[in-house]
DNA sequence: TGCATGTAATTAACGCGTTAACTACAACAA
DNA sequence: TTGTTGTAGTTAACGCGTTAATTACATGCA
């Protein structure tokens, strides 16, 4: 059946969620000149080393031509370094720099005390039943 | 504590789950050349009748510049119609037109069938309390 | 070797999100 | 009436999402 009122609107109400959240995490990263695409881009690039353009671009949930843009501007601030792929012309590796590691390492504390905030508000049982569904959601669809 | 994974990652996983679900409804607003706001600023008008701006804005969760292309969009194409609010000359009041009314009418159905399934699939208890964490999270965070 | 097909990345075009600045009008007090 | 303050809406600037087209390179087959 359709939602009745657009509170109980799948789409609308994981927006406004997102929305949620992200308010509290996008003062900290316009404070250090960084958009929320950039700061995802950063971590996977931290967490999982040398990664091509394809990989990270899904890896980050972010669209190939995002991918390019954010490249440009992360490389262009000595967040990260790009090369070729040896072997294969096409494909590009992506590294992190010393100032993108800098710039996570800066972050952290900050992103801890948000993320425990939200947490220790919102519950910890619930929040991992939430993330529950939303995964299953997820699976179930894709 | 931090999120050992972008997958346990609340903002990451509401992501997720929102391109999931919308990646059913896009074909089917992108065929009738509609975007999602200007879809959510139609449903608006048409469920809760004649709305200032700032109102709509609200309702539909978009925010004000946006709110004005997409007025000058949808007006463009008859869906809707704008006129000054009598009595105090900044405010604006929307109002669905017959071709706004006939687009809503006309997806109605699908919107209806894609809802169903996504439902089917997920499993309507799920869903229920999935909706119920995610406007508690709202109001939490609000 | 040479050509067709496939793939990785980029570019292009258009709309929205976001913040800040600006315009137009209203309300209110001196 | 006039000047100040406040509010509604718009415009501007920049980055991302999305789809489609394009470029550069790789692969496979004749």
């Amino acid at each position: 059946m359709l939602p009745e009122n657009t509170r109980r609107s799948l789409p609308m109400a994981l927006l406004h969620a997102r929305e949620a959240v992200m308010a509290r995490f996008r003062p900290m990263l316009a404070a250090h000149d960084v958009t929320e695409q950039q700061w995802r881009v950063l971590r996977v690039l931290s967490e999982a080393g040398p990664v091509e353009a394809t990989e990270l671009a899904d890896r980050a949930s972010v669209l190939p031509p995002s991918l390019t843009r954010i490249i440009k501007a992360l490389e262009g601030r000595k967040f990260i370094t790009r090369n070729k792929a040896e072997g294969d012309g096409r494909r590009v590796v992506l590294t992190i720099a010393p100032a993108g590691s800098a710039l996570i390492d800066a972050l952290s504390p900050e992103r801890r005390i948000i993320y425990d905030d939200i947490e220790q508000r919102f519950g910890h049982e619930k929040l991992e039943q939430l993330l529950d569904l939303l995964e299953s959601l997820i699976d179930g669809e894709s």
